[in-house]
DNA sequence: GTTGAAGTGGAAGTCGAATTCCGCTTCCGG
DNA sequence: CCGGAAGCGGAATTCGACTTCCACTTCAAC
């Protein structure tokens, strides 16, 4: 139910007209449109709504039926993974920028200012956080990978304690998405987290 | 479907024997003894399982049949209305305590620490700080009353920024706990946010 | 322009969980 | 110990999603 695709195209091939090698028929150009059509829907859906929207809903906010979205995702849950998957692509690309930085501490802080950021404006994001870091399924390596990285570097630094896991920090991301579910203060939630998050060496000596 | 009773006994009744003046009849004994039977099947059932749990299942846990469970909860979400305003009762008495101590500060700790140990104890707890801050109802007023002091108290002594307020603190409670539902690290999560929340001085000039 | 493979819409089917119903059982006052 | 009101169990019903199906439409190669 997870695995093989099904229909027009696999769920896990990401673009448009994936015409891979071997393909036999590159997809016809309008089923290509109502695919993508039905992403943009059911991301904007999700969004506004959480992973409660019904299928119908996204079918009509595309402006397609039903079976056009079972056409291209055998299932619900395959279109919510579509979507979980290209958050995470764009989450590994900010990983990536962090790790750009020159300073691990600022690295890290702007890393989770930017996460809340995103977290505040897509509940769809924030609800896919919950639902990841709930346990349904892990970080992907990728990001896990980068996150790592970004964890340690801070810590070898102090911005961080160093009791705090990976696993840890997916669940506080976890958390994070979850307060910020309820109010948009995203900046004050990011703050707290980064000051709270450094190490608790005595104040000031 | 929230407001009137309905079976043996309103909802909102919480003794076994809530022989207010007027009732007619107090109740019989099996009765009673099997409606607090399910309470805490119930209860135990929420605790494990989170809110996804199945009447059927409370049912067999409690040893009786579904027809029971609806004699005394007209709906699974009185029954959860029940519990989540029994877990209210318990929080207001824990914020009361806070209240007794002397040192604001010391207090708002003692009772985050404290609601962070008593959530990692209890995933129904947390799915119901979950719902209860994610917007489904707000914090009764009995307790949102106790926590406005204790954060007044604690901002006052510096304890806490200036920008938070009693929604804010109850958005972050809703983060701490979906954070402590993926992993028990109760005691780190809750240290994290006293730090986070304190007032963000200059560190060490 | 024709043709048939690919794609479409949305009514109908399925399925799991909540809720209802009712004949049988258990209390308890007299 | 009896009668009948109160309570009980759990099979049957309802309800609201997701998912399937198929007659019909659209595309695009020839």
């Amino acid at each position: 139910m997870t695995t093989t695709a099904q229909p027009g195209q696999p769920s896990a091939a990401r673009s448009l007209r994936p015409v891979l090698a071997g393909a036999p028929r590159p997809m016809r150009g309008d089923a290509a449109r109502n695919r993508a059509r039905v992403l943009d829907a059911a991301r904007a859906a999700f969004a506004e709504d959480g992973a409660e929207v019904q299928m119908e809903q996204i079918a009509r906010r595309a402006g397609v039926g039903v079976g056009t979205l079972y056409r291209n995702f055998p299932t619900k849950q395959a279109l919510i993974n579509e979507l979980a998957q290209r958050w995470m692509d764009e989450r590994v690309e900010i990983a990536d920028e962090a790790l750009s930085m020159p300073d691990p501490a600022e690295a890290f802080g702007w890393f989770v200012r930017r996460t809340a950021e995103d977290m505040a404006g897509d509940a769809g994001l924030c609800h896919m956080f919950g639902e990841v870091s709930g346990g349904n399924c892990d970080l992907p390596d990728l990001l896990a990978e980068r996150t790592d990285i970004l964890l340690e570097r801070a810590r070898e630094v102090g911005a961080v304690r160093a009791d705090v896991s990976v696993s840890d920090f997916q669940a506080i991301l976890g958390g994070l998405s979850a307060a910020i579910a309820q109010t948009e203060k995203w900046e004050l939630f990011a703050e707290m987290l980064i000051t709270g998050l450094r190490a608790p060496a005595a104040p000031c000596p």
